[in-house]
DNA sequence: TCGATCTACTAAACCGGTCTAGCTCTGGCA
DNA sequence: TGCCAGAGCTAGACCGGTTTAGTAGATCGA
C-alpha cells in the first residue's frame, strides 16, 4: 500500500473522512473522545497530507517564489542575492513556507513564469527585484491578483507593496564625506543603467557634486561583473586629472577597483580613496578593509518575507516600507586625497570615522 | 469568472473534457481538427494547467527540493552555494523544473522536511549536500522512496546517486606542489570535522606529509566562518616556529587568513604562502591573487541538476559520478618559503605554475 | 410528553485535471 | 448484407483532500 489517505484513517478508526478531516484540522464537529482516537490513527499510521488535493481544495500553496532575471552564472558571484536569500529564509523556513526560487534569462521569460506559477496555483506570492525605471512586470502581476513584495521604490505602477532602502539618502551621505575630507574629484562606477536605483543613485551624486562645488563627479555605468568593474577602474586610473575617489555600486567591483589600483602602483587610500556602497565580508577582509555603506541586506530579506506573510495572511494591502538608511562605516580604504599612508593603521581612518560619527559639519 | 477550467473549453468548443485533454497533452484520441479547434479555444481563454490537479492524479511536482542545514546567516557568505545554486538553476529552468530550496537549523530540521516535502507531493526528487560521516537522512530518504543525488563521496549507505569531486587527490596535488617548492611546515585551516570532504582532506594531508617527510601538516577544524580563519590563522603565525604555508578549505577564509597575515606584518607569499581549497571571484581579486583549486562549482551544480533530471525521467538509478579532479591555479599567493619578495608581478608564481604544468620532478 | 435545539456524525458534492471503458459511426471486405 | 476494425468521441470514475447539507440521537424547557 502506498501511503495512507484520510479514507484509511476513516477506515481503521470507524469513522467517516469528513470527520477525519474536522479532526486532523482542529475544527468543531467531533468530540474530544472521536478526536483524540483519530489523531491517534492518523500517527501511528504515519500520515501526511497531500498538498496537492489541499491545494485543489483551494487553500494555499505554502510557497513564495522568486524569479531572478540574471545570467545564472552571475548571480553566485552577487553577496547580495545569497544575504537577501538568507534572510527570506531565516523567516519563510519558521512559517513552514518554502520559496520558489528560478533564475532566467530576460524579463520577458520572468514575467512568464510569474503567469505560470500563478495560474498553477505553485505560489501564493511573489518577491520581485530589481525593479526597473518603467517595469513592465509590475502590471502583469497587477493582473495576476496575487500579493507581491517589490524591493525598491518609491514610486508609482502597480499595486505592490514596496520595501526600499534610501538609496539617494545614502548616496548623499558618501559624498558629503568624501567632500569633508577632501575630495574634489569622484567618479562613481555604476549597476545596470535601467535598475531604477542605479538612476536614482547617478542622481544623488549629480545634485550633491553641484551642490558641494565639486571639481568633477562623473557616474560610469557597468554591468556590475568584476570584469567591468576592473577594467573601468583601469581607465579611469589612467586618465590624466584622475578621480581620487571611486564610489563602486557593489562590493564585488570595489574589490576588483582595489586590485587594480594596487596592480598600477596607485596607493589605497594614500592616492586614491575607494567606498562600497554594499558591504559584505568581502569589504572587511580585503586589505586595507573598505570603507562601505553598512546595508543589512540580511535584514532586509527578513523584512520582505514578514511584508509578504502578513500581506498573505491579512489579504488587506500592508504599507509601503523604508528601511532605515544604510550608514556609512568608515575602514582604511579611504583618506583625505594626497593624505596619509598606505599602510594599514592610518589614523586617517579613524579621524574620518570620529567626523561621521558625530554628525557635525565637514571639517 | 475565475481562471478557466477545461470544462470551461469543453463547453466553449463542443466538446468532452476528456476530448480537451486529449487535445492540450498531444495525445491520440482526437482529430487534427478538433485538436486544432481545442488548441485555439484553450489559447483564447488563457487556460493554465492547476498544477494541482496534475499532482493529484499522480503526476510529477516539476520541482526538485534542496534542504540546507546551517545557520541562514552563513549562507550568504559561502561562494559555493551561490554558485551551486546557479549551476543547478541553470539546467532546471531549461526544463521547466522549479527548486524548493528550505534554510534550516539541524540535520533534525533537515529530515523532517523531507519527509513532509516527499508526502505532500511538492517535490520529485531531492538534491542533498555537506554529506556527513554516518549520515542519518540517506536512510531516511531510502524510506522516501523518491530519487536523490547526494553531492559527496563515494561510499556505501543509501541508494542515492552520488557526484563528488575528488578531495583525496586535490589535497594531494596542493601539498606535492608546496613541497615541490621547498615547504616543510603547512597547516590546514579545515572545515567542519563531521563532514565527510573534510575528514578526507584531512586524512590525504596526514599521508602526503608522511610520504614527503614534512616536518609538520596539522590540520585545525573550523566552522567555515571568516572569523574562525581569521583566529585560526592568528594562532598559527603567532608560534614559534609557524607553518610556512597555509591551505584553507574556503575562500573565505582564506581572504581572512590574507587579512590577518597582512596585519601582522607577515609577508604573502614571501613568508607566508597561501593557498585556498576553493576558488570564486574572491580569490581573484584580492591581492596578492590567491594560488587555488579551481573546482567549477557553477558545473558541479549542472552536472548534480542533469543527473537528478535523468534519474526522474528513467527511474532507473543512474551512475555515481566522480567529476573531474580540480587543477591547481597558481597565482601570486604562493612561493618558495623565505623566497621571492612579496610585492605584485614576483616571479615566484611564474615558476611555481611552470613547476606544476610541466608535472614534472620538483625543483 | 412533545417539539425545539444542539451535538456528533455521515454522505456526497466539489476542486481540475487524467484516464479508462464504452459508445457511435464509418469504411472495408467477404 | 452482415460483420469487424478502428477512428473519434463521451461519460464517468478517480486522485485526496475540504466543505456543505442532512440526519440520528440526546437534552432541554414547558
Amino acid at each position: 500500500m502506498g501511503r495512507p489517505t484520510i479514507a484509511d484513517i476513516a477506515r481503521q478508526a470507524g469513522v467517516s473522512k469528513g470527520a477525519v478531516s474536522f479532526a486532523l484540522n482542529g475544527r468543531p464537529g467531533v468530540s474530544e473522545a472521536t478526536r483524540d482516537r483519530i489523531l491517534r490513527v492518523a500517527e501511528e499510521m504515519n500520515w501526511r497530507p497531500h498538498s496537492a488535493a489541499r491545494a485543489l481544495g483551494g487553500a494555499r500553496a505554502d510557497a513564495v517564489g522568486l524569479v531572478i532575471a540574471r545570467p545564472a552564472r552571475t548571480i553566485g558571484v552577487e553577496p547580495f542575492f545569497s544575504q537577501l536569500l538568507s534572510g527570506l529564509q531565516a523567516v519563510l523556513s519558521a512559517s513552514s513556507v518554502a520559496l520558489h526560487l528560478m533564475v532566467v534569462e530576460d524579463t520577458a521569460a520572468e514575467t512568464e513564469v510569474y503567469r505560470r506559477w500563478a495560474s498553477e496555483h505553485r505560489v501564493d506570492g511573489f518577491i520581485v527585484v530589481d525593479l526597473q525605471v518603467k517595469d513592465p512586470r509590475l502590471p502583469v502581476l497587477d493582473g495576476l491578483g496575487l500579493p507581491a513584495v517589490v524591493l525598491g521604490g518609491p514610486g508609482k505602477g502597480g499595486n505592490q507593496l514596496r520595501i526600499w532602502a534610501d538609496d539617494r539618502e545614502a548616496m548623499l551621505s558618501i559624498v558629503d564625506y568624501l567632500a569633508a575630507i577632501g575630495h574634489r574629484r569622484i567618479a562613481h562606477l555604476a549597476g545596470l543603467p535601467h535598475f531604477q536605483h542605479t538612476q536614482r543613485r547617478i542622481r544623488a551624486l549629480r545634485d550633491a557634486a553641484r551642490r558641494l562645488g565639486l571639481e568633477e563627479a562623473v557616474s560610469v555605468p557597468t554591468d556590475f561583473s568584476d570584469a567591468e568593474g576592473a577594467a573601468a577602474t583601469r581607465t579611469l586610473l589612467s586618465r590624466r586629472g584622475r578621480p581620487t575617489a571611486i564610489v563602486y555600486d557593489s562590493d564585488v567591483m570595489a574589490v576588483a577597483g582595489l586590485g587594480v589600483a594596487g596592480e598600477m602602483g596607485v596607493a589605497v587610500p594614500g592616492e586614491l580613496s575607494i567606498v562600497s556602497f554594499d558591504d559584505s565580508v568581502l569589504a572587511r577582509i580585503v586589505h586595507p578593509p573598505l570603507t562601505a555603506l553598512s546595508r543589512d541586506t540580511f535584514a532586509l530579506g527578513e523584512q520582505v518575507a514578514r511584508s509578504l506573510l502578513a500581506e498573505l495572511d491579512d489579504a488587506g494591502p500592508g504599507r509601503d516600507l523604508q528601511m532605515p538608511t544604510p550608514r556609512l562605516t568608515v575602514r582604511e580604504s579611504t583618506s583625505p586625497p594626497g593624505g596619509g599612508p598606505a599602510g594599514a593603521g592610518s589614523p586617517a581612518g579613524v579621524v574620518a570615522a570620529r567626523i561621521v560619527d558625530s554628525g557635525s559639519e565637514p571639517v
